[in-house]
DNA sequence: TCGCAAAATAGAACATGTTTCACTTCTCCT
DNA sequence: AGGAGAAGTGAAACATGTTCTATTTTGCGA
């Protein structure tokens, strides 16, 4: 990402996490980060790409965070646990941020799918990792003799969460609710 | 619903299911349902808001289907595998429909909210039911008596259907990946 | 250094969701 | 029947995402 790129992905951050998705006027971002609005459509394809670029962002902050050290628990429960506290956490840090990023995320912008698609594994990777009780990395290659049944589980872990977070963005519950939801489905999935 | 709001949303439904969500452009819908745009406006709050009511009606139609015979299998996990075909069959049908719902679903509208949540709890409490193989109803009230663990399945099935179908809406995956999904969630949680 | 191609710019233009307004039609009460 | 208020209408206006154009600036190879 070039320079203007990166003012106008963090312009419209500012802009989101102040007053959510639509007060991220293009013209705005355009004249705070001092580009013309030509030159923002050169570099984004929408106003949902932005927000991608903003949340891959986090995404990697995320990442480096929880690769700082091993995620905590004694058994896999207790790290997937604290692994989507942190990661829920860390998202509503910026609640209006969050939710803008949501919305695209969910918009079905065919421009993003790669980049939706690349959210989706990278969070299933993390809780595949803390599944395990390894590091945390971004870029994991698991073959095929990884264990279908963990795979499984951190996929409908990671559904199981998504749902929830964007239910909280669309107002239908809180934070807590998110946890709950994915403490709830990790207890049954865990036990035997 | 009066007959104009009926023709309204019968018109945002024909021209979603030929072009999807941007063909929904609201000065044909008036056109075509032949009403004044202020008429809509007067009608329904936004965009969203016409696409949550279409969805309404096509959720009461698919319950009502439901409902005529019981919910074939023998176990709890085939009867949730066979309603979610159903379910997501009955909204594969028109696909661009389908798309566009879900992008009303998750726009995060607070106009919609209450709707929103309505059609969770819709989904969850059909799926409620296959779990504990009752007639599908449209409107039922759980006591607190009801076994906890049933819940807590229905609702974590309910957010990997949620989580997979946007996916699928998103262009991440086709249909096939979203039925494999639930089965996944239902095969392990209903195992042991 | 010069000149050109690529990139950037300012600003207009266009599309469409949403709001507003002045006017007309309908409904219903007396 | 007559009239008041509600509802509907057509059209304009506004906001903002997106595209386009003419002009200027920039960076770079000869």
């Amino acid at each position: 990402m070039d320079d203007r790129a990166k003012r106008i992905v963090e312009t419209a951050v500012e802009l989101a996490e102040r007053d959510g998705f639509q007060a991220v006027r293009l013209r705005d971002v355009a004249a705070s980060a001092q580009v013309a609005l030509g030159t923002v459509y050169k570099r984004f394809a929408s106003k949902e790409e932005i927000l991608i670029a903003a949340l891959e962002q986090e995404s990697e902050k995320l990442v480096t965070r929880l690769g700082k050290k091993a995620v905590p628990g004694d058994s896999s429960e207790e790290r997937v646990r604290a692994v989507f506290v942190a990661i829920t956490r860390g998202f509503v840090r910026r609640p209006n941020l969050a939710k803008a990023t949501v919305r695209s995320l969910a918009s079905g912008d065919p421009n993003i799918t790669e980049r939706v698609a690349s959210f989706h594994a990278l969070i299933t990777a993390v809780v595949m990792s803390a599944i395990r009780g390894e590091a945390v990395v971004a870029q994991t290659e698991w073959g095929g003799d990884t264990d279908l049944r963990e795979r499984q589980i951190a996929s409908i872990l990671q559904n199981v969460w998504f749902a929830s977070f964007v239910g909280w963005a669309g107002g239908l519950h809180d934070v807590s609710r998110v946890l709950e939801d994915v403490d709830m489905a990790a207890a049954l999935l865990f036990e035997e």
